[in-house]
DNA sequence: CGGTGATAGTTTAATATCAAACTATTTTAC
DNA sequence: GTAAAATAGTTTGATATTAAACTATCACCG
């Protein structure tokens, strides 16, 4: 019914899906216990390595829309974990960074998280997370969204 | 400053996740021409290829939680895609199935999403989308949510 | 200047998503 | 046979997510 070319292609894309969010679904179920969503992690964890961003940066780094981006900081903000504040010499622009409360959450869960991870990809040896990891980085790669599809 | 082992898997799982996000999100875009998000495509996919079923069994399928799939499934309820209908030796159950509206829709729409991917996918050659396949089968089976972490 | 266009962020409307509380129904145990 | 436990589905409350419309600000050009 399917062409072969089809069959694995899809049996490939369907693998990798199912791969992702089982993982995920672990690391989410970690972050719940800090009153944490992924994307929330995302964003403090991108302050943590990069140091203070604006939202777009932000967005481009967890690919997020920018509406996204806004609420999810508006959530973190009420919770005191992140600081917003326009930049005086270009009020368009929001810098954003970690609180010390921020810092001390994310010091504290990352790692974990991290272990998280690194147990759930350890059914794989050395060799086969580096050729995983060379096999979606092309795929990532080849596909990554070009031509004006950039989310705003 | 990350121990080697850690960097490597977190390497690996942060390019798988960027792979399956780049591929959804052509498939999305694709979708979005039709009204259809990637959840409504699911539940339609999984009627069509195993006929009728009930909610569980699609949520179990697609993995999502049992209220969102009532609601996925009230939402192509409205649009007259699928029909619901309660089972009448187990009141409990209900069963759903594809209208001839829905049933047409997914007839359209399914090769134009299995082309996306097998587009997308084509970057790799026959053995690495193999390979692929199999390092994500062997990730996924090992971490499915077991111990009572199924979602209601 | 002064308007036009670009850029950053916010808001809105629709859908998704989960966990948890809830309803309805059936099965099981006593 | 009825009470308790199990099962299927729905609802609720909170967050996420996008696209698109919108606001505010700045840059550039005449």
């Amino acid at each position: 019914m399917l062409r072969e070319e089809e069959r694995l292609a899809l049996g490939a894309f369907v693998k990798l899906s199912r791969a992702v969010e089982t993982v995920i679904a672990k690391t989410q179920r970690h972050l719940a216990d800090s009153g944490l969503t992924l994307s929330q992690f995302g964003v403090l964890e991108a302050l943590y390595h990069l140091g203070p961003l604006n939202q777009r940066e932000i967005g481009r780094k967890i690919l997020k829309s920018s509406g996204n981006i806004s609420l999810v900081l508006t959530n973190l903000e009420r919770r005191s974990l992140i600081h917003r504040t326009r930049l005086a010499h270009d009020r368009r622009h929001v810098t954003v960074e970690l609180s010390d409360r921020g810092r001390e959450l994310i010091e504290t869960i990352f790692p974990r998280h991290s272990g998280t991870i690194v147990a759930a990809l350890s059914v794989l040896d050395r060799q086969e997370q580096e050729e995983l990891g060379r096999l979606c980085r092309k795929l990532g790669l080849a596909n990554r969204s070009g031509r004006g599809q950039e989310r705003t």
